[in-house]
DNA sequence: GTCTATAGATGGATAGAC
DNA sequence: GTCTATCCATCTATAGAC
């Protein structure tokens, strides 16, 4: 590739960057919104603005297009909560309590989501490619639990009373909890609550969720 | 249709009858497993041992099959949903407890859930189906709510300090709860914990719900 | 009603010109 | 690297024989 090939950036090399980044950004959305096999190479492309072929010259096939992006979302995603648990972890001499720990993983994809936040489609993305993914990708949900495991960890040093089992079990509910904050999901609440319920007030929803799942913690 | 016409059931009609029961349990089963777009009429007919053009037949389109078992298995669950929650009331003077309420939420899908259940696989077609499903599906969760309704309006009153915003945000989370119960997912968690969460033990895990969702409410 | 054969459409991937 | 044209596999749906 001539990404590793030399430091210097010649015209050409520009322009296949800019391909590529057309690519992902087209396909991240297309994907979110419509769904894995709902959305055809085809339909990236044309989005794109770029050639038929280019998907597969660029990342070999429509699979692996997938998995990159999963890739490089979940990574960001997760050094993000990484970032965040060991901040509050430092701020609490080593030992934080559970609605910071709580809130390191609630907070970024939160974040992310917020109305005017230009990752707000890559949260719907990773929930959507989590469940419906190839299985490429369902192989990494299984065997790659490495960062869940400080999470678990500091949620076991913040309630020593409790049994591991319910601390994992505790965890599971609190992911149930973040996935299920799919557009899908948001619309069918704002029908049941009338109209009550405002998803774009994501600062409330971390608060609501930090308060429910803190509880549920301290049970 | 030869059911409508008469009450006699012929041998023609007891085999078209067992034809559409084995096209439905293998559909329902295959769904379940490897979602809806990576099952092929093909499969399901090969799996059920009838002809191909019997889904076509029978059901008219691969989709209007997909929808019309879930169509059954919502319904079915609905009625157990409403019928705990109905007798819930009644022991309670028409105002049970929160953890009654939640109760018969969580109760239903994991009693089809226990590893000798017929209904195991329902409950993960339900949870596939209502992410992974047509268009009609979705138009179906987003505007038929009223079995929440019900649930909603218990909670308040249970719960009459409560703004019903937030009555309906933690309905949102206890419903995540629920759909995050996934065969996957538990291989996620039964791999993070170690081999320390047993998924069978459904009687636990309804506990473990229960615990945390009744202390979430009560926060 | 059941079955085979096939129509008709779609989509992933690739060859080869530029 | 980009692009067009095309191959080839796959799938749903249906026509028509029995």
């Amino acid at each position: 590739m001539s990404e590793a090939a030399g430091p210097i950036p010649e015209a050409d090399s520009e322009r296949e960057a800019a391909t590529k980044q057309q690519v992902l950004a087209a396909a991240e959305r297309l994907f979110a919104l419509h769904g894995f096999q709902n959305v055809s190479v085809r339909d990236i492309t044309a989005e794109a603005g770029v050639n038929l072929a280019s998907v597969n010259y660029h990342f070999g096939s429509k699979d692996a297009l997938l998995f990159e992006i999963f890739r490089r979302r979940t990574a960001e995603l997760n050094r993000d909560r990484a970032r965040m648990l060991h901040e509050a972890s430092d701020r609490h001499a080593g030992k934080p309590p559970v609605r910071e720990i709580l809130r390191a993983l609630f907070e970024p994809p939160l974040r992310w989501s917020k109305p005017d936040s230009q990752r707000r489609i890559s949260v719907q993305f990773i929930i959507r490619a989590r469940s419906e993914g190839a299985e490429s990708i369902k192989e990494v949900l299984r065997t790659d639990v490495s960062h869940l495991r400080r999470f678990a960890d500091a949620l076991m040093a913040a309630r020593p009373g409790l049994a591991p089992e319910d601390v994992y079990w505790r965890l599971h509910f609190c992911l149930g909890m973040v996935h299920n904050n799919r557009f899908a999901e948001f619309d069918r609440l704002h029908t049941l609550s009338d109209g009550l319920t405002r998803e774009g007030d994501t600062e409330a929803l971390l608060r609501r969720m930090l308060d429910f799942a803190e509880a549920g913690f301290l049970a």
